[in-house]
DNA sequence: GCCAACGTTGGC
DNA sequence: GCCAACGTTGGC
């Protein structure tokens, strides 16, 4: 099993959300690495950071959980979605996603500062490279138990 | 295949 | 709302 950090900004979807839906299609992603992750390298089962981007405290702010298989992102299909890709064929899809199942919210957010501030104890991790802004990004074993460790009790 | 222009991400 | 960083696009 393996492990992955996927952002969301909480005004579009928030952990709150997906605690209310239980599971939700993972639609949007048009990043090519972050679609290869989700098409190419996850496994249903798999662990999820659930990460707030642009939000008041960024930061880890609940666990999920791989739930299906890759699929065609149905949003790329469709004129009417933000996210309508006109070079995207039903036979030759060019996005995937996986549906993300909800398995908890944290106690509180383990802020991006937190995460900085033990990134010596993380190593070499994508979230805080210089620059990264993949929404999709793997996380080593080490770093997840590091990282849940960090959740305020 | 280069690279300038452009759009997006995301912290602040 | 600003803007640095970076990915994508498209002309050549």
């Amino acid at each position: 099993m393996r492990y992955w950090l996927m952002k969301s900004e909480p005004d579009a979807f928030s952990i709150d959300d997906l605690a209310r839906v239980g599971t939700e299609p993972w639609t949007g992603v048009r990043n090519y690495q972050a679609r290869n992750f989700m098409w190419k390298e996850m496994a249903v089962g798999d662990g999820v950071l659930f990460y707030h981007s642009n939000a008041k405290v960024p930061g880890v702010v609940g666990v999920a959980r791989v739930a299906t298989e890759a699929y065609p992102d149905p949003t790329q299909f469709d004129p009417e979605s933000d996210y309508w890709d006109p070079k995207a064929a039903i036979d030759a899809p060019r996005w995937f996603l996986v549906d993300v199942a909800f398995e908890r919210k944290l106690k509180d957010v383990i802020s991006l500062d937190v995460l900085r501030a033990n990134a010596g104890r993380l190593g070499d991790f994508v979230l805080l490279n210089r620059g990264t802004r993949l929404s999709v990004l793997p996380v080593t074993p080490a770093q997840w138990r590091t990282i849940l460790e960090l959740e305020p009790k």
